[in-house]
DNA sequence: CACAAATATTCATATATTTGCATCTGTAAA
DNA sequence: TTTACAGATGCAAATATATGAATATTTGTG
């Protein structure tokens, strides 16, 4: 039986959570090139940030798990997108922070 | 739209360091406590939160450090604050995208 | 089926983070 | 100046995260 404090503490967890998922620079790179809808597979994500395959996979793996984006497999490909677009305000919203 | 800029590596470090910064759940919920330009004490935080007093301390300048709150001195106390009120949008659009 | 392409997983190692005790510094009051 | 309060810091053990090589899985093609 939950009362209000675990909630609470429930819900400090899930954000904690989803936000140390994007808190990695490869990740905040991967948030910025799906903004706005786009969708990428894990060899373009891979070629666009000079990183591993399997480096990127596991990134991508994170990012899914926590809520964060989203997949669908067509064919041989598995395309990532972003679950809730307003996700990439967040991004937005930090570099406005360390413009000054 | 992107650009080289906005994915230069030293922005998306910036950005994933002050992400970092606040993605725990000990620090969600200082930020959460001081959103709206509150002022508290490291104390009054100990108090809150119900953890140690050397673990809120550590907790504090990890967010002091990388930019996410501002520290003042009054006497004896230490009085903790946003250094960007807009910051605190974040754990309301996470919380919103973990309601689900 | 055999093969190649795309992705995921396992595993080991390196590195980073979290926590709290003990202790140190700074400040105010008696 | 002695004492107590408020906060910061050094340290160490436990835990978590990051990376990439090797390998496994899934899927399309011939």
């Amino acid at each position: 039986m939950l009362n209000i404090q675990e909630l609470d503490s429930n819900r400090l967890e899930m954000a904690a959570s989803m936000l140390k998922a994007i808190a990695h620079p490869v990740r905040v790179a991967v948030l910025k090139h799906l903004e706005g809808g786009k969708k990428l597979t894990v060899t373009e994500i891979h070629d666009l940030l000079g990183i591993e395959q399997s480096t990127t996979s596991h990134h991508l793996g994170i990012l899914k798990d926590k809520g964060v984006l989203c997949s669908r497999r067509e064919g041989k490909n598995t395309y990532y997108y972003l679950k809730h677009d307003i996700l990439s305000q967040i991004v937005d919203c930090l570099q406005r922070c360390t413009c000054e």
